[in-house]
DNA sequence: TTAGAACTTGACCATTTGGTCAGGATTTGT
DNA sequence: ACAAATCCTGACCAAATGGTCAAGTTCTAA
């Protein structure tokens, strides 16, 4: 009976019609979700881009609440899945650069759950202040020691550690949620190219590294 | 009659009550598309933000959807004029300094502007595609050029200069959209301090000038 | 003072929306 | 083969939503 009890992402041993629906639902939902907002999104049209029939979604979902519950859950997951882990005895230059790559790697492969994210946190994050206020500041606590100590040691210039990544992040996160901006001021037409994130890329390495004097500038003539 | 006509922003001319209630509504409208985006804004959340029965909302601009294109006008008109003048015999390093700090006022003082702005990004720009490609492109390939005459002129570091103001885009406008975020990975309750704002703006122009040479590295101790 | 313009708003309407449900179709384990 | 579990979905609500309107109130200029 109590079908969607079990519709969040880690069940394993699930029937495959459950497993494909839900995997399509899911889909439908991130894309509806990331144009729209949760309050903009209409579970018909989640139905439509999934191809289903409307009831479908609310017979494993039970309520749009749930379903969008269910994208967050997976996209916070990913966001914490998708950073290998930084030790201290790493190079610093190769490991901020490799960062920065996974980063832009998820702005280029999952733009929609990027935007689904950024408009939870637009709108004041009131479904994922806990996970903010404790998972993701503990990440930011552990990795920016890990920076302080590289810091101590000499093995880079001193920064505010904290706000490098912060700004990290929102340097490789405009590149999928405001891609529309970039895209028209490069004179590319909605999209952008590869070699545009290619490039990005490489500029958000070149300026932390730089920042972090760990670059050198090349002589100003 | 046709009392909807005017409700654009630029009127002089209008009688005390238009102007007074436009401006209720516009300021109103702001912050609900802002929590909301299009969709996801009701009239009647408007009509109570600005403290005004929804018929009236309805009087001064007719349908919500001219509504929002209002305050989408209204905000454009703040992004372009906000910013002073760039010259080319400017000092690099004091303008690109007081740039960064004229956006993070922006962000600290309009964070609902950024907001909208950033919601209608994120679904594509389907309304402002025509700004995005003609007034935002040419203002950067203005000041681009400004900056690509400097690095000629061996004044600062060669950097992909459009690219630079994107990222000081997203960099800044990051403290107005996602300040809950940031709020809670630095352990404020919610809103962010002016200190923050502060530290960040400091920040941002730290990154910015090192990237461009115009700013010393301190050595590695 | 007064007529016309501007403003106000409760009541109303058609459409859309999230959600339900019952009865039927498929799948699955044995 | 067959019964139980799972899945499917058209038809159907009640509530919410964008928008209208007609009857009134207030403002303004002469």
């Amino acid at each position: 009976m109590d079908a969607e009890t079990n519709a969040t992402a880690d069940d394993s041993s699930q029937g495959r019609i459950r497993q494909e629906n839900i995997e399509k639902i899911m889909k439908a939902a991130e894309k509806v979700f990331a144009g729209n907002g949760f309050r903009g999104a209409t579970t018909a049209a989640i139905a439509e881009e999934a191809g289903l029939p409307k009831a479908n979604i609310h017979y494993y979902f039970g309520t749009k609440a749930k379903l969008y519950r269910a994208v967050l859950d997976d996209i916070i997951a990913l966001w914490l899945s998708s950073f290998r882990e930084i030790g201290e005895n790493d190079d610093p230059a190769t490991t901020l650069a490799d960062y920065i790559r996974a980063k832009m790697q998820l702005s280029q492969n999952r733009p929609n759950a990027s935007k689904v994210f950024a408009n939870e946190l637009i709108r004041g994050a009131p479904r994922i202040s806990g996970y903010l206020e404790t998972e993701l500041k503990e990440w930011v606590e552990e990795k920016a020691a890990i920076l302080d100590h590289w810091i101590e040691e000499g093995r880079m210039a001193p920064v505010d550690s904290k706000r490098l990544l912060f700004h990290i992040w929102s340097m490789t996160q405009t590149w999928a949620d405001f891609e529309v901006q970039w895209a028209a001021v490069l004179g590319r037409k909605k999209k952008l190219k590869a070699e545009d994130f290619d490039a990005a890329t490489d500029f958000i390495i070149t300026i932390v590294l730089r920042t972090c004097g760990l670059q050198p500038i090349p002589s100003r003539s």
